[in-house]
Formats: C-alpha cells, structure tokens, sequence
DNA sequence: ATGGTGGTCGCACCA
C-alpha cells in the first residue's frame, strides 16, 4: 500500500471547505496538512472531514491568522504543537502515523512570509521570519531503521534559482532573497533534511506551488513561486514514488493562492 | 493590484 501526504495553504478552511472536499475525494490521500486555516479550533470543520472519510483531526488555530491543521485516514497521535519566537502564533504541529514499516514524525509548518521590505532592521515582519528560520534548525530529520520524518509546509521561500519565474528580477523580493534562501538551505542541511520536490529534478525545471492573486491572468502569466515544500529525513527519497504540484486546483472557484503539493511513497 | 478576516457596514491588517 502506498502511503500519500499532501500539504496545502488553504487560505481559509472554513470559506474553502467545499473544494477541500473535492480535492479529499479527488486524490485521497492519507495524511493532509493544512496551513492557513483562519479558524479557532472550535469553530474547525470537523464533520466536513469526518464525513470524507477522515476521522482523525489535529488542529492548531487562532481566530483570524495563521493556523494548521493535520487531518488523516490513519490512526495518528499530535506529538507537539510548538511555538516560535517567543510567540502565541498558531504556525506549527507535529503528529506521529504509522506507514507502512515505518513510523513517521510529520512537521507541518506554517513560516511567517516577512512583509514586502527586506530589511530586518526596519521590517519587524522579515525580523521574525529570519528568526522563525533560524530556530526551525532545532528541528532534526530524525530517523532510524524503522522510522523517518517528513516536514511540509508552506515555507514561504523559493530557495532555487528556478523556484521563481526570474531570479534576476525576484532576488530583493521577500521570499527569494539571499538571507531567505541561504538560511533556509542552511537550516534543511543543518536538521539533515531532503529536499523531496527536488530530488531528482532538473536544475533547469521550473516548479511553482503558488500563484499571486494580483495578476490580471495568473495562467498567462505564470509568474509564480515555489514557497510549499516536502521535506524527508535521509533514505525517504529511495521511498519516494512520486510527488506532485497539482496547479489545476488553482484554476478551481474560488481557488486558494497555493496549490496542493501531493507526494506518494512506498514503504512496505 | 487581489483576496480573507474582523468588526463595523467603509476600513485596517495580513498575505
């Protein structure tokens, strides 16, 4: 049996409910983690999921900001919802699920996006996102024989060149400049982490996982960003069987700015 | 220049 997770900024869980049903119903996949949900927890649509097949809800949320949620098929257990920087924001959760042989410790993260000026010394918002960064690095790839992790999310950064439609043109744009992109890969290598959507992708090959709303034709255009990612704690790579920007769902009514990235593995 | 939320019914704040 393969194992699938998808991670997905639903930019309101509650006014989008109807097209996570659809995408529930569509791809199923076992494990789904959300960011920007928006919601209090007890305000969580938990009958919508239940009614789709998944019993098994964790959630983490705030009214109006931020907020994840994991949502699963399988049995799982909420290891952690960890705050960062000293702050009561909802941007993280961690939850234990068995796949296969394997037990895997799945991060879900939801980073600051660091407001437009690029600058920590007059932009408190990109202050806290460099912060945010640099203690995600106390978070480790753990792994063992029968054990791995995953961290997904929406990091909002595009760390290589071809995460962005011109790097040329993007590289003083909050979320790809070089103190983002550098302390990001500095934080995957530190905790030993596998970039997942890149593993075996040509440099060259653009991927996006994110589309402005502020384009007149975002499909004409195609100026989007890579600012979701699949994370995998050494080995999860030879497991990997295939993983996916599924950018129709940006096209859907009413779509979120981000698109599910789905990634399936084989660990029997 | 678009979209979501909240607390007010036009606007601030966040992305």
């Amino acid at each position: 049996m393969p194992f699938t997770i998808a991670t997905w900024n639903i930019n309101s869980v509650r006014l989008r409910i109807g097209l996570v049903e659809r995408f529930l119903s569509e791809y199923a996949p076992d494990v789904l983690c959300l960011q920007e949900t928006k919601c209090p927890d007890d305000l969580f649509p938990h009958n919508n999921f239940h009614a789709a097949g998944y019993e098994v809800v964790g959630v983490s949320g705030q009214k109006g900001y931020h907020g994840v949620a994991v949502v699963s098929r399988r049995p799982f257990e909420v290891v952690e919802r960890r705050r960062f920087c000293s702050k009561d924001d909802c941007r993280h959760m961690s939850v234990r699920v068995q796949a296969g042989a394997k037990s895997l410790l799945v991060h879900n993260f939801y980073v600051p996006a660091g407001g437009d000026e690029p600058n920590p010394d007059v932009n408190p918002k990109f202050r806290h996102k460099l912060d945010f960064i640099e203690e995600m690095r106390e978070v480790p790839a753990e792994h063992s024989a029968d054990s791995g992790s995953i961290l997904v999310g929406d990091l909002n950064v595009a760390p290589h060149p071809n995460d962005v439609w011109s790097h040329k043109q993007m590289l003083g744009v909050v979320s790809h400049t070089p103190v983002e992109t550098e302390g990001l890969e500095s934080m995957r290598k530190a905790g030993q982490w596998v970039d997942l959507m890149r593993h075996g992708v040509p440099d060259d090959e653009k991927l996006y996982t994110w589309w402005s709303y502020r384009a007149a034709d975002w499909l004409a255009s195609n100026r989007g960003r890579r600012l979701d990612h699949v994370w995998g704690s050494p080995g999860m790579e030879s497991h990997l069987t295939g993983i996916r920007m599924l950018k129709d769902l940006r096209g859907w009514e009413r779509p979120s700015d981000h698109v599910p990235v789905l990634a399936t593995f084989d660990l029997d």
